[in-house]
DNA sequence: CCTTGACCTAAAGTTAGGTTTAGAAATTAC
DNA sequence: GTAATTTCTAAACCTAACTTTAGGTCAAGG
């Protein structure tokens, strides 16, 4: 198989070292987007081992799969990306991670505060509801401290 | 309902702000233990609606239902907690939770080298397969950058 | 040519953390 | 004493991010 032909899925997925399924499934995420070819298999160009690798990171920052879609959705379509185009996508990343560190900085020193009043369960705590309390990741709870309780 | 009789199951929803289905799941996840009344209805202590306070408070900081039950079982099981007592474990969740932000924070200072190298992508990149790689929140990927692709 | 391994699709299964539903029994309110 | 709430259990459903399975096709080696 020439270089031109691109890469086979198997072969991207030795080069990312993600799974040929989880390759198939950010497809039909929207994250990547092969072509065909004469037989019907998936092809790959180079610079989506770069991609991929882009998506892993990502999440390792938190980002769902929607939003590194939309973070990807900043390349350049009609050329394949250069190495400032993916420092510039990456600076959207750094602004995400610095504002969960901050928030759960924030957390933690809120957490120190209740260690010295021991005033875990009530609304005047400063954990309990505070306005920016972190957002759940995943499947967290529905209703995360979202009412105000009386008591 | 005297008081002596402990709260019902929709009171203690009230109190924590809790959905009363996520409270009965708690349950089954072991990690709170109310009595029943004659009729057969769950019946709550005060002091539980301090410990599914902690239980949301931990949440936030990224502890599973698990973790969390565990952090639980160091509580005295044949006394109502004291707040000395709520201190005592919340200096665990203290110390995860410095963890987390150093863990993340180390993430950031790789991710300002590679926007300064470009080089997202290769496995020498420090992002690309960090030691401290960020544990997997819920469910996420299987294989996570687990093993060392060749190029 | 034939076999083996890689690839295809579609659908179902998995985990965490819950919610929703259904039908029945207990409690509370009037 | 009856009506309206609450609560009960068990089981099904939900999302995210994938994996597994089943049954079939494509590609590469000898």
């Amino acid at each position: 198989m020439a270089v031109s032909d691109g890469l086979a899925i198997g072969a991207l997925a030795q080069r990312t070292g993600l799974a040929v399924s989880a390759i198939r499934y950010y497809e039909a995420q929207g994250l990547i987007s092969p072509w065909r070819n004469a037989g019907g298999q998936r092809r790959y160009q180079r610079a989506d081992i770069r991609r991929l690798s882009f998506v892993m990171i990502a999440q390792q920052f938190g980002l769902t799969l929607p939003e590194i879609r939309e973070v990807l959705s900043g390349l350049p379509g009609n050329r394949t990306p250069t190495p400032k185009d993916w420092q510039e996508i990456s600076k959207g990343l750094r602004a995400h991670l610095d504002q969960r560190i901050d928030t759960l900085t924030r957390l933690r020193d809120n957490l120190d505060g209740c260690i010295g009043c021991g005033c875990l369960s009530l609304p005047k705590c400063a954990l309990y509801n505070p306005d920016d309390r972190a957002k759940s990741n995943g499947s967290g709870p529905r209703y995360l401290m979202g009412d105000s309780p009386e008591a």
